[in-house]
DNA sequence: GTTCATTACGGATTCCGTAAGGATG
DNA sequence: CATCCTTACGGAATCCGTAATGAAC
């Protein structure tokens, strides 16, 4: 048994069973792959997949037993590697975050900032996705984490450790019919057309419950990926803004008016996702600590060790999370 | 990285770091281990073992993480071999149990019986040891299980299942002052010299709690660690017997009388000792259930998911464990 | 006829054993 | 000087790529 073979069979059963592509895939040969897995077979003397003529057409029970195992191997393979790297030099490497609009904007720059000033020699990857998207990122190890809201909670290798939280508030331009109100209440907004935050998007789920537990109709006028469109057409006259009380910090003094609505709206709280059971490297720590600063090591750790998300959940139970 | 340099730095390590044994305990060169660990190094970019001149003394930081997840991953090759041998043959292989003489002498023979015929196919190596021997022996994999009422808690790599409580019962010759008594008491069994298991074998520290919990001091004439050797003493009259109920059945019609003592010690409970993240093989789930016929493969699976000893422990309070 | 896996084969690499070298205690 | 690891080297085995083969859709 080789690592090579576990890695074909790990490969070819993540390419819908092709091999071809698969080669394409890793810069190697078919036949190379081909005889590798017919090999491991031959040594364990039973099939792993599945063959019709020459077409691989599904896995045998044990095959996918045995793949899922060679997956943590690999998945082991890359943690040793990690070892390695750290200790070989601390202060280098590379981060990689995946991460919505609404934390690349207004949330990260100064931990951003912070950072590289820190840790001058890491090099900083920001991808920038739906919720969805980077939460699939880091699920295939393509990045290192996930920062959103939303999604994360959808892939079973991923765990999540909690930010902060955070509340929305109001935007509407200067000398809105809004502004003048002393106590603003859900049916009050509910008047007006509404411009917010598709769907799946920076805690979008938690405004619809709010609504709707008050069995009122919002009439959204326009719904948007982010809160600089959003800005865009408040200030465009085309209805009042819901956007997340990250993005509303620096309205006080423009020709928008943002009135805060904690009060309104359940909370939402923003994640780091990781997946499972792997090493991370030092000055991931160091990054995740500057952006949620009680996100200890230790703390991380004990997550990290712990099964399932609910008993991560459990431990932060008792732990204050930042409200920001 | 090789599956065979991670396997040689694991044994290296599991040698006293001494590379000329390890190569002869696994039938191999010293310089082939040697380059293939420097190789490792090489490509890692960091030693793994400390060198003094051209000795190991030691194992870096680094090193011993990487050892640690390199033994993970040989132990999931055995598991990916044993998914393989199972689906192969199922109704070949080997059963490997280690156990206690109280078990093998009183309680397997009838679950030993049943399982022969029920499996003709499997050969059955049983090992007989003291409990921390047994314990030892699956901790290292040499055995599938051991089956002990002691010593298993202190090998971390093991969990442990619950398979039956049993009680104790006084070993008395024919006609003794004892027999004679109605309600027996502590106190009346603590009047004559006694002899039982000696210390850490099959319920030992129970029966010391009991005396000690009512301030009594007991006389103890002799300490063996099996219950045929307890009752021939008692035969020759030295005192009287205190062994585990499964070992009293058959004295009622002999020259000996075995009273019930369930009332005067707590009771005890044998168990199985598996080693951690290991494949069962159906076999295994078979032996296991003929055993313990409350330990069923979904609720071992679920057991063997758990991360703790404590979680298991848990699992098992809402089952109901055999009496003997 | 295109796509796809297997077989065949040759070259390069890797692996492993023996023998010699050099450091440690 | 006995033990132990490293280096050197040659043969065997393995791996991998190209080319050819044949089955499936």
């Amino acid at each position: 048994m080789k690592l090579q073979q576990l890695r074909y069979i790990w490969e070819v059963s993540k390419h819908n069973l092709n091999v071809s592509a698969t080669a394409e895939s890793i810069y190697t040969s078919q036949p190379g792959i081909s005889k590798q897995i017919r090999t491991l077979e031959d040594e364990l003397g039973i099939p792993i997949f599945i063959r019709n003529g020459k077409h691989l057409t599904g896995m045998t029970a044990a095959g996918e037993k045995i793949i899922r195992i060679a997956g943590e191997m690999l998945q082991k393979t890359e943690n040793i590697k990690g070892i390695a790297n750290e200790f070989r030099d601390n202060s280098k490497g590379t981060l990689s975050i995946a991460t919505t609009h609404t934390q690349a904007r207004y949330a990260l720059p100064p931990v951003i900032k912070q950072y590289i000033k820190d840790l001058p020699d890491i090099k900083l990857d920001i991808h920038q996705g739906t919720p969805t998207q980077i939460s699939e990122m880091v699920s295939q190890g393509k990045v290192d984490i996930a920062i959103a809201t939303e999604a994360i909670e959808l892939y079973e290798n991923l765990i999540m450790l909690p930010c902060y939280s955070w509340d929305r508030c109001i935007l509407v331009p200067k000398g809105h019919d809004l502004a003048k109100k002393r106590a603003l209440s859900l049916s009050d907004v509910a008047e007006f057309p509404l411009i917010t935050y598709v769907f799946g998007f920076t805690g979008r789920s938690k405004l619809d419950e709010a609504f709707s537990s008050q069995n009122l109709e919002p009439n959204l006028a326009l719904t948007a990926v982010d809160a600089d469109v959003i800005k865009t057409y408040v200030r465009l006259g085309l209805g009042v803004g819901i956007v997340a009380s990250m993005a509303c910090k620096e309205e006080h003094d423009s020709d928008l008016v943002a009135l805060d609505a904690s009060h309104l709206f359940g909370e939402s709280t923003t994640k780091i996702g990781i997946r499972k059971d792997t090493f991370l490297r030092g000055y991931l720590y160091d990054f995740i600590r500057l952006f949620a600063p009680h996100l200890s090591k230790e703390l991380i750790d004990e997550a990290m060790c712990l099964k399932s998300q609910k008993e991560i959940d459990m431990l932060f139970k008792s732990i204050n999370i930042p409200h920001y």
